[in-house]
DNA sequence: TGAATTGTTATCGT
DNA sequence: AACGATAACAATTC
C-alpha cells in the first residue's frame, strides 16, 4: 500500500533520526526476507553509520559510511517504528536496528512480504527502475515516449515500476481520472492532449499526496490525510466531485480499479451523429 | 470461511 | 525474440 507519497514521507519523518547514526546491532525475525542472506547482512551493519536516508521509487534507501547501501520495500503493509521504551511493543515487528545512542529503529510487516537488501552496487540493484514521477528528467516528451514505446493498457503500464517508479493503485487511479483517461485506454491511442493532461496529473496527485503526508487508507499505514482528497480511489458508489455520476469499481489487470464512467471515457463520444 | 488485498516475478501465448 | 497478458505468490485482515 505504501506507494511515492508515502514512502516520501516516511523518509522525510525518518532522516533526522538516523542520519549520522551508528548501527551497533541488526536483527530480524523474518530472515528470509533479508538479503542476500540474515547472516551476511548481520554482519556486515554491525558498525555502519549510515550517512544518509534517500528513496527511489518505492524503495526505502539508508546509504552507509562504507559505500554500501541497505534497501528497504515495504511492499504491502511494511512500516517503520521508532521504539519507544515506554510504549507497548508494536505487532509483527520483523527487524531492528539498535543504534549508538540507545534509540532503535523497527521494521513492523504484518503479511511479511516487505523486503531488506543489502547491495553494494546501487545502479544495479535499481536498474529495472524507470524514471522518478517528480524529477525534473521526467518531462513530458520522456512521457510520450514511455507511452508510445509500447502499446498497453494505461492502467497496468503506470504500476508498472519500469515504466514510472513510484505509482502504485491509488495514485494511478487517481491520476487516470484527473486527466480524463479511462484505465483501459491503450498507450498509443492517448492524444498529445491527454498525454500531457495526464503527465500533469501524475505530478500534481503525487505533490498533494506528499504534502499531506499520504493516504491513510486502513491499518496500514497511519497519519496522512490524503484519503480525504481522493476523488476515485475507495469512492465506489459515491458521486463523482466533476458530474455526480456513482463512482464504479471494476477489475483491471487483476487490480480493483476506480473510475467515473461519464469522466473516463473508454470510446471518445460523438456529440453528433 | 473465504474473499480481498498489492507489488513483483514467473509463465504462457502470440 | 520481444512484448503483453495472465497466474501465482507472499500472509494477513475482516
Amino acid at each position: 500500500m505504501p506507494e511515492l507519497p508515502e514512502v516520501e514521507t516516511i523518509v522525510r519523518t525518518f532522516r533526522p533520526r538516523l542520519a549520522g547514526q551508528r548501527i551497533t546491532r541488526f536483527t530480524s525475525s523474518w530472515p528470509k526476507h533479508v538479503l542476500p542472506s540474515y547472516a551476511a547482512v548481520r554482519r556486515r551493519l554491525a558498525g555502519r553509520t549510515i550517512d544518509t536516508v534517500t528513496r527511489r521509487g518505492k524503495f526505502i534507501i539508508l546509504t552507509l559510511d562504507n559505500a554500501s547501501y541497505l534497501l528497504i520495500h515495504l511492499r504491502m503493509s511494511g512500516r517503520f517504528e521508532w521504539f519507544a521504551p515506554d510504549l507497548p511493543q508494536p505487532d509483527h515487528v520483523r527487524a531492528t536496528w539498535d543504534l549508538a545512542t540507545g534509540d532503535r529503529l523497527l521494521f513492523c510487516d504484518a503479511r511479511k512480504f516487505g523486503r531488506i537488501v543489502l547491495t553494494r552496487d546501487l545502479p544495479a540493484t535499481l536498474a529495472d527502475l524507470g524514471p522518478e514521477p517528480l524529477s525534473r528528467g521526467f518531462t513530458l516528451e520522456r512521457f510520450q515516449s514511455l507511452l508510445a514505446a509500447r502499446n498497453r493498457q494505461m492502467k497496468p503500464l503506470l504500476l508498472d515500476q519500469s515504466v514510472i517508479a513510484g505509482l502504485g493503485n491509488i495514485y494511478t487511479d487517481e491520476s487516470l481520472f484527473r486527466a480524463g483517461v479511462h484505465p483501459c485506454r491503450p498507450s498509443r491511442g492517448l492524444t498529445a492532449a491527454e498525454s500531457s493532461t495526464l503527465h500533469t496529473a501524475i505530478r500534481a496527485v503525487l505533490r498533494e499526496a506528499i504534502r499531506r503526508h499520504g493516504t491513510s487508507i486502513d491499518w496500514i499505514y497511519p497519519g496522512g490525510w490524503m484519503q480525504r482528497h481522493l476523488r476515485v480511489y475507495g469512492r465506489a458508489g459515491q458521486p463523482c466531485v466533476t458530474c455526480q455520476t456513482p463512482i464504479e469499481r471494476i477489475v483491471v489487470g487483476q487490480r480493483g480499479t476506480h473510475i467515473c464512467p461519464h469522466c473516463q471515457r473508454l470510446r471518445r463520444c460523438r456529440r453528433r451523429g
